[in-house]
DNA sequence: GCCGATGTTCAAGAAAAAATGAACAATATT
DNA sequence: AATATTGTTCATTTTTTCTTGAACATCGGC
């Protein structure tokens, strides 16, 4: 960590994005636009993003108090930002190195376990969820009311379904070996 | 559609989830359910997800104003959320049969379409503006200051995105062969 | 065992996203 | 052409999600 002004900190109008330490290089900002672009388009808030991206940017693994002190983030965002991070395997923790009394963390570089996990984490439990509601489809479908053909029709539908689900499952390995 | 209450209506509690019409078979629900699910979890409105799952659980063609009714939703959101789903090809028109004026809607239920509109529309832009991104990063990168192992590390960083750039572009024609 | 330094949790505030509704356009009907 | 019907646009409101900050844990050193 660079120094105190923690919570003494005289509340020096934190800019929008920038903390009050060091500012961020002109190299860090892109490669944290980059990854917030890529946080928002998986659907995770902005401060992850610019939390891996600012590992990602730092050639040395960073202790807690270096990422909420460069980006400006409330101790609470970078709590939760990294334990997040860390479930889905995007963020690890550097080896206990000698004297070092705090964590350090490293960003996860290898596209197949960061994608990996995050479709373990995050898709999955979609499909999961999924899995319930189309067997509860599939009992609601012999009530619905209506012809023989809208049946048939519906049924068929249905069936149609399922069998993205199943396919969805399906790829998700696959893609995982392709990035290999 | 089936009678009148569009402006007229005396604002009869519009529940949660359902419109003034003839109220959602549990089957109907269900389906909009998983069709919610699904696109929240790809970063869709809540109401585009409605809008699908309802065509998707229904065996004839529906219109604007079918939608509107038995989703209960503004009519912003439902044009809104048709020409969205349409800019995707998720929803297709029928063909204008005889004697009818207003346009029917119809879901598309070819997976593999559906998934390669979304790619299309939707996570193409994302790639592409990244690409820019990733030039500027290569010029910041020279401007990074430094030591020589320090900036090594950035360097092989910098070409790992650029890599896996490349490779998500790579999988996604690939993921919709795999859907064919 | 107490203190200080680090981190976590969670209620409340801020920001972002989505839904609404009313004014406006377009199209069909008479 | 006038009018009624259907659909779009967009400023405003509502809802959801994210962030904050302060009270509360935890851990290491003394």
């Amino acid at each position: 960590m660079r120094h105190t002004a923690t919570a003494s900190a005289p509340d020096t109008a934190a800019p929008a994005t920038g903390g009050r330490g060091v500012p961020l290089s002109a190299f860090e900002r892109e490669t944290l636009a980059v990854f917030v672009g890529l946080a928002r388009a998986v659907g995770l808030p902005k401060s992850y993003g610019e939390i891996y991206g600012l590992l990602y940017a730092s050639a040395e693994p960073l202790n807690f108090g270096d990422i909420q002190e460069r980006l400006g983030l409330s101790k609470g965002s970078v709590s939760q930002g990294l334990k997040a991070l860390r479930a889905v395997g995007a963020v690890r923790l550097a080896e206990p190195d000698g004297g070092r009394t705090r964590d350090y963390f490293q960003p996860e570089t290898e596209l197949r376990r960061l994608v990996g996990g995050f479709l373990q984490e995050s898709v999955r439990p979609h499909l999961d969820g999924s899995d319930r509601r189309l067997a509860a489809l599939r009992t609601h479908l012999l009530a619905e009311p209506g012809s023989a053909a809208r049946r048939k029709i519906l049924q068929t539908r249905h069936d149609k379904l399922v069998r993205w689900h199943k396919q969805g499952r399906a790829v998700l390995p696959w893609i995982e070996k392709f990035l290999g």
